[in-house]
RNA sequence: CGGGACGUGGUGUAACGGCUAACAUACCUGUUUUGGGUACAGGUGACUCCGGGUUCGAAUCCCGGCGUCCCGACCA
C-alpha cells in the first residue's frame, strides 16, 4: 500500500474534545473517526487492525470448537419479552418502524441464538454445541465514554456454549479461561490482564472477567501478588483473601474489562423451552454459558497499554501492515530506484507493506511513522546503504539495526 | 439522567459589545530542502452550532434547543 494513496491522515493534534489517550492517538494516527459520541468509523488503518484482531479471536474459537454464524442486529420484540428483557434492559435500543412494529437493535444474542438452537437441539446427541459471531452490539450507555473503550455501537465476539449439564458446562467454562487467556497472551497485554472473579448474578456464585490494568480502565480489582489472579471491586468486599490461592496480599488496580465468561446456565433456556431428550427419552433443560469480547475494546486497550510518547505501538500480531518501508531518497532517482524495487519484491511475496512514498522530509516520516506504530519499519536511504543495506528498527525498541537486502528479505519467511 | 465545562475555516487556538473575524497548521501553485515535523512567495477555505431576544451595533450579553467532553449513578 502506498502512503500517499492512503485514505486518512495524521495531524499533529487531536480533536479537542478528546481526551482519552487511545481516542487521541487513533485519530491522530488516522485510524479511526468519531461520527458521534461513542460512535466512531474504522479508517482503512484502523480496520486492518480489526481485522487482525478478528482474525486471532476466530481462530481460538474455531480451536475451541466454536462455529461461527452471523445473526441479525434487528431483533421482534416478542424474543426480547419472552425473556422480560424488554422491560428490565435499560439500554436497550428500541425502533419502530413505519407500520408500527417494534424491534430491538441487539446488545447480546441470547434472545436470537436460544430459538435458534431451538430449531436443531432436540437430542443429547446434538450436545455439546458452541455457536459464535463477531458482529456489532449497540447498547445506550447512559455516558459514552473513554474513546473507543466505551461506546454506544461496538464489535463483539459473543459465544454460547450449550450443554447436557452442569459438569459438562464447567468443564467447557474452565477451557474457555484457557482460551482466553491466550487469545489476550498474543494482542501483547497478557501480562497485564488477569483473570477476574466477578459477581455471578443469582444464578451462579461467580462470573470471570479478563480485566487489563491500564490507568484508563474505569473498573477497580484487587489482584493476588502470589497467584495474579484478581477479584473485582464487587466481590472483594466479602471476599477479602484469594479465592485461587487463599493469600490475602492484595493490590489495588484500575482495569478495563476486555472479556468476560459466564455461566448462564438455564436462565435464557428456560424461558424459550429449550430442552433435549436424554438417553432415556426424558426431557431435560440445556444448560448454557456465554463467552464475550469487545474487540474495539481490545483495541482501544491495546493502544492504553503499549503506546509511549511518540504514538501507537503495536504487537506484531496486530499491526495493520507487516512492515512499514521508508522511502529517503529524496532527488536521488537510482536510490528511489532502489527503494521501489524493495517495495515490489516484498509486496510480490506477499508482504503487508505500507510504503511512505510521500515527498516529505524525514523527520516528517519518522514521526509519522512513530505514530502510526506498525511494528516494524524500514528504511532504505544513502545512510542505510553505505553502512550495508536497510536499516530495520521494531516499533517497540529504541535502537534499529543495518542488515543486508538479502537478510530483510528472510526476515519475512516463514 | 443529575452536576460542571465548552461549541469560531478540516484541525488547534485568538479576537474590549464597535474596522473586511486574526494566527498556526492542513490543503492548492511554484521555488527550496531531504536521517527526526525545512524555508520563502502566492492562493483556496468560516452565515462564529441552531432558533429567538437585548442593543444604533452581538462571535462576545440573555433565553431556549442541539452537540461534545469531564465527574457521578449504570454498564461489554
Amino acid at each position: 500500500m502506498l502512503q500517499s494513496q492512503l485514505f486518512g491522515k495524521t495531524r499533529k493534534e487531536a480533536p479537542s474534545d478528546e481526551v482519552a489517550k487511545n481516542a487521541k492517538l487513533l485519530i491522530r494516527a488516522g485510524y479511526i473517526d468519531k461520527l458521534q459520541a461513542g460512535v466512531y468509523t474504522y479508517l482503512p488503518l484502523g480496520f486492518r487492525v480489526l481485522k487482525k484482531i478478528e482474525a486471532i479471536i476466530r481462530e481460538e474459537m474455531d480451536a475451541a470448537g466454536g462455529q461461527e454464524i452471523l445473526m441479525p442486529s434487528l431483533h421482534p420484540k416478542d424474543n426480547w419479552e419472552t425473556t422480560g428483557r424488554w422491560d428490565s434492559m435499560d439500554d436497550l435500543y428500541k425502533v419502530q418502524d413505519s407500520s408500527g412494529r417494534e424491534n430491538a437493535l441487539g446488545p447480546t444474542h441470547e434472545e436470537v441464538v436460544v430459538p435458534l438452537a431451538k430449531q436443531f437441539v432436540f437430542s443429547y446427541k446434538d450436545l455439546p454445541l458452541a455457536l459464535y459471531q463477531i458482529q456489532n452490539k449497540f447498547r445506550m450507555e447512559l455516558r459514552a465514554k473513554s474513546g473507543i473503550l466505551r461506546g454506544r455501537e461496538f464489535i463483539m465476539k459473543d459465544l454460547y456454549s450449550f450443554h447436557r449439564d452442569e459438569a459438562d458446562l464447567a468443564a467447557y467454562y474452565e477451557k474457555m479461561k484457557g482460551v482466553y487467556k491466550r487469545v489476550f497472551e498474543r494482542m501483547g497485554i497478557g501480562a497485564v490482564t488477569h483473570l477476574t472473579f466477578a459477581s455471578g448474578g443469582s444464578f451462579a456464585k461467580y462470573s470471570h472477567e479478563f480485566q487489563t490494568v491500564t490507568p484508563a480502565g474505569e473498573d477497580t480489582i484487587h489482584v493476588c501478588t502470589k497467584c495474579g489472579i484478581a477479584i473485582n471491586q464487587e466481590v472483594v468486599a466479602d471476599q477479602k483473601a484469594c479465592p485461587e490461592c487463599g493469600s490475602d496480599e492484595l493490590t489495588q488496580e484500575k482495569a478495563i474489562e476486555v472479556g468476560n465468561i459466564f455461566e448462564l446456565k438455564t436462565k435464557y433456556s428456560a424461558p424459550f423451552n429449550l430442552t433435549y431428550k436424554d438417553e432415556e427419552g426424558k426431557d431435560q433443560p440445556v444448560i448454557m454459558g456465554c463467552y464475550g469480547i469487545g474487540l474495539g475494546r481490545l483495541m482501544g486497550t491495546i493502544v492504553e497499554v503499549l503506546a509511549d510518547e511518540k504514538g501507537i505501538v503495536w504487537p506484531e500480531e496486530v499491526s495493520p501492515f507487516q512492515v512499514h518501508l521508508i522511502d529517503l531518497s529524496g532527488k536521488n532517482e537510482e536510490l528511489k530506484k532502489e527503494v521501489q524495487d524493495v517495495y515490489e519484491k516484498l509486496s510480490a511475496a506477499g508482504v503487508a507493506v505500507l510504503f511512505d512514498d510521500r515527498d516529505l522530509r524525514a523527520g516528517e516520516k519518522f514521526a509519522d511513522a512513530d505514530l502510526l506504530g506498525i511494528s516494524m519499519r524500514a528504511v532504505v536511504s544513502e545512510k542505510s546503504l553505505a553502512a550495508g543495506g536497510v536499516e530495520v528498527k521494531y516499533r517497540a525498541e529504541q535502537e534499529g539495526k543495518i542488515v543486508s537486502k538479502e537478510e530483510f528479505f528472510k526476515l519475512f519467511v516463514r
